[in-house]
DNA sequence: CTGAAAGCGCTAACAG
DNA sequence: CTGTTAGCGCTTTCAG
């Protein structure tokens, strides 16, 4: 910057406000310093600025989601970028896979750098140790899970009512033995979903069978091989709910093992890629990830401006996605039986 | 820093001994720094010390996607970023949406941030206007597309070997009619996989069919309606290749609504997801993003640490998955035909 | 409208 | 082993 200013034949504050953009500059040195920059290749370095800046931003924000390769957090992502971008903002990426250790590692890093708010999902059951970077100041908005321990703002998926959905959809298709493929219950969004499940069948009076809940699944292989089971009991479910993608996608395998996929009813929780080319396609209780990005990162750059209101959880719904699978009505033999 | 400083009753500088683990500091007035540092919650400012740092590393590099939300690019990221992090790096990721302009743009942003390398796909006819940052020193790397104009390292699919095996694989389940769905030719991967496929089929002493190519085809609806078209000609293709993601999805769409999936044999360029899932299972030349993103990683940081040799340009083969789709013989009836 | 001096938080270079 | 001084590239403050 000093050689630019020499270059121009100005002082360095008449760069610095060219640069910047404030007024109080003549047209013609404008233009002189303009050229000089040009001509020099100068990049101001924004680091520099922040340092004596009277605000401090560092135009930065930082995202930690479970993993930058994972379809609904690269979603997420995207929505949140296009935000950030609108708002002259870049963004920091960070995986977590589910590593509680890393989550801390991760802010510690982000917080070294100066980002001005954090998009968080949580991994930890507890999330107090962040009151550090609050107090700081810094605005911290949680995604995919509530926070525990701190009041901070929240987007997550309407985990429960989506579940009820996708229940009340088969019980409206004649099912009555519909059978749930949960999640690890230790994650927040798994417990929710399996009591949106509970809460459905209560209310439309249905007894649950303990035989065709099956908990902690967690990949497609096990899920596969659960369903199986299931499949073959003695009195079979006549419809699955599956609470997860991958769990979904091996419900599919088993149910097209057995042959069976055109008579057992299938509804999941979360879109599964290329789910319209299965047959019959699938059907799901579809989250908005372009949603929950663009409000979580519309509610740290209301923070970043200033926004000191209470703590604000947003949910955002879920939408069922009716393409086939979902619709299969309870076989007619059974109907009697009930 | 000066509050630690003064609450340790040391100087400044022996602060900055502890926070940096440089030698030369008693055990005793570490732990005492240490300990005004955990109470007044200080965080180093990474940008500051870099700015007086000999070395001037920013300990950030920058991602330049087509989309962080593209499940290829996801991929390529969460391998770099798994490289970044264990330098102590963090990685901004950008997403360009083939836009030109956005690429410049993003450069600009990430230069003024001063990352120490670039991971770039390139979106730009001509990268020569990147000279300025290279001749700053900043490394670059290029990832699934060569770069025009300038001299740098990359790291791509083997495009033209991967189109040639997926062909040969055809040719040698007796296919002689194979048509070719080709993506925009704009994109040189695109050329590259159509040189492959023609390049084959000469080698196999197969005259191409121009009416069996279709170039210029980006998503799936328009990669339905084209493949419709070709299996109801009056002498339709017995297998196709399809060049990429979407443009296989279509084709498989256009199969199903045919009832022809079993009959037509298909092979796609790159995979698909839940590609397993339909019927039968879809055969592809699947490419390696993790793979690619690793090594692109490990070459910037190579060059970061200061290798000077000359420009590589690092091929990644493709993988033959067989699945299903690809095995279907050309049926008997044509046999005495050709 | 413009520039000189001070200082942001930190590290380099040196002197104790 | 430790502290002091200068200065990284920039913006603030304030005097022209």
């Amino acid at each position: 910057m000093r050689d630019v200013a020499r270059l121009a034949g100005v002082g360095v504050k008449t760069v610095s406000r060219v640069v910047n953009g404030e007024p109080n500059v003549s047209a013609d040195t404008a233009e002189r310093v303009r050229r000089a920059a040009a001509e020099l290749q100068y990049e101001p370095d924004l680091h520099a600025g922040n340092l004596r800046r009277a605000d401090g931003r560092s135009h930065t924000i930082g995202l930690l989601v479970s993993s930058v390769a994972n379809p609904f957090a690269a979603q997420v992502h995207r929505a949140i970028e296009r935000v950030a971008t609108e708002h002259g903002y870049a963004v920091f990426a960070t995986s977590l896979e589910d590593d509680p250790v890393a989550e801390q590692r991760a802010i510690a890093a982000l917080s070294r750098r100066r980002v001005d708010g954090y998009v968080v999902t949580p991994v930890h059951d507890d999330q107090s140790y962040l009151r550090v970077h609050l107090d700081r100041g810094t605005p911290l908005v949680c995604i995919d899970r509530e926070p525990a321990g701190i009041d901070v703002d929240s987007v997550v998926t309407s985990n429960y009512d989506g579940a009820r959905d996708a229940v009340r959809h088969l019980v409206a298709h004649g099912h009555r033995r519909i059978a749930f493929l949960g999640d690890l219950e230790r994650i927040q969004t798994a417990r929710l979903r399996r009591a949106g499940y509970l809460d459905e069948l209560a209310d439309a009076g249905i007894t649950p069978d303990p035989a065709l809940i099956v908990l902690d699944l967690h990949d497609d292989a096990s899920a596969t091989a659960v369903t199986r089971r299931l499949l073959t009991l003695p009195e079979p479910p006549t419809a699955i709910f599956s609470s997860q993608n991958l769990v979904t996608v091996g419900a599919i395998r088993a149910l097209q093992q057995l042959g069976l996929e055109h008579d057992v009813a299938l509804v999941g929780f979360d879109d599964v890629e290329a789910g319209d080319l299965v047959k019959p396609r699938v059907s799901v209780v579809a989250q908005d990830p372009d949603r929950i990005g663009r409000l979580a990162a519309e509610r740290v750059f209301a923070r970043i401006g200033g926004d000191g209101g209470p703590a604000r959880q947003i949910v955002v719904p879920t939408r069922l996605v009716v393409r086939g699978s979902g619709e299969i009505a309870r076989p007619e033999a059974q109907r009697g039986g009930s």
